[in-house]
DNA sequence: CTTGACACCTAGGCTGCCTATGTATACAAT
DNA sequence: ATTGTATACATAGGCAGCCTAGGTGTCAAG
């Protein structure tokens, strides 16, 4: 199952500051993440994931370091680890509460609650 | 709790399906069912839904009939009552999967599962 | 006779996801 | 040597749906 563009929008916001707030990750670790812990369900393009991370460290929900990736598993790459700012944790707990109660009340229309 | 637009897209039309399996109705009627059902918290403009009503009628997964308001109730007015076709209830069957799909990989992301 | 509820409609703007493409490095395969 | 694959970042342009804001017209109530 493929989900549609229209579905999928919206969900990446809150998935990444989610993320974030275990441990500091880059881009195309997420993505791969999110692949792997979804079954291949959830496919982040990194089209989308990239622009959405500048948008939030643009808004201060998270903030980004370069750092060079460890000698002995991919020398000579550099990566932008992200980290969830104070505000981004606020912002994850308004995310969170939102898609809870936004997906209880499509399950109550859909007839699934 | 105001939820997106990001997060409304794409539940617009599922739900519309949805009304449309257990009966007739028009466009006016589905706005303020949506909204009494969901206790208020899902709040459909006209705007949203008058074209996506058009769309899939345009599709084919829904059809519409013109029909007077009983006098006692509406004298006068014009009712644009919507049903589903048979292309409609299967394009339901998928959209109600894909939701549940959908729904449990995001609560997986966000540790709500 | 004005207000509000009913009932429909559309144009234009905004915004975020996608495709496609690009850069650059390292290593394996041919 | 060269090609391919994985890593890791980035952006431009297209597309599509939700929203705002405005419009039409009927009728009942104040």
């Amino acid at each position: 199952m493929d989900f549609s563009n229209d579905l999928i929008r919206g969900s990446v916001v809150p998935i990444v500051l989610s993320l974030l707030k275990d441990k500091p990750m880059y881009g195309y670790e997420m993505v791969k993440v999110v692949n792997a812990r979804t079954g291949g369900k959830l496919e982040w393009k990194e089209g989308t994931l990239y622009p959405a991370l500048h948008r939030l460290a643009g808004t201060g929900l998270i903030s980004a370091k370069w750092v060079a990736a460890p000698k002995g598993e991919a020398p000579g790459r550099k990566r932008k680890y992200y980290s969830i700012t104070r505000k981004g944790l606020r912002e994850l707990a308004r995310r969170t509460e939102e898609w809870a109660q936004f997906s209880l009340a499509v399950d109550t229309m859909l007839s699934l609650g």
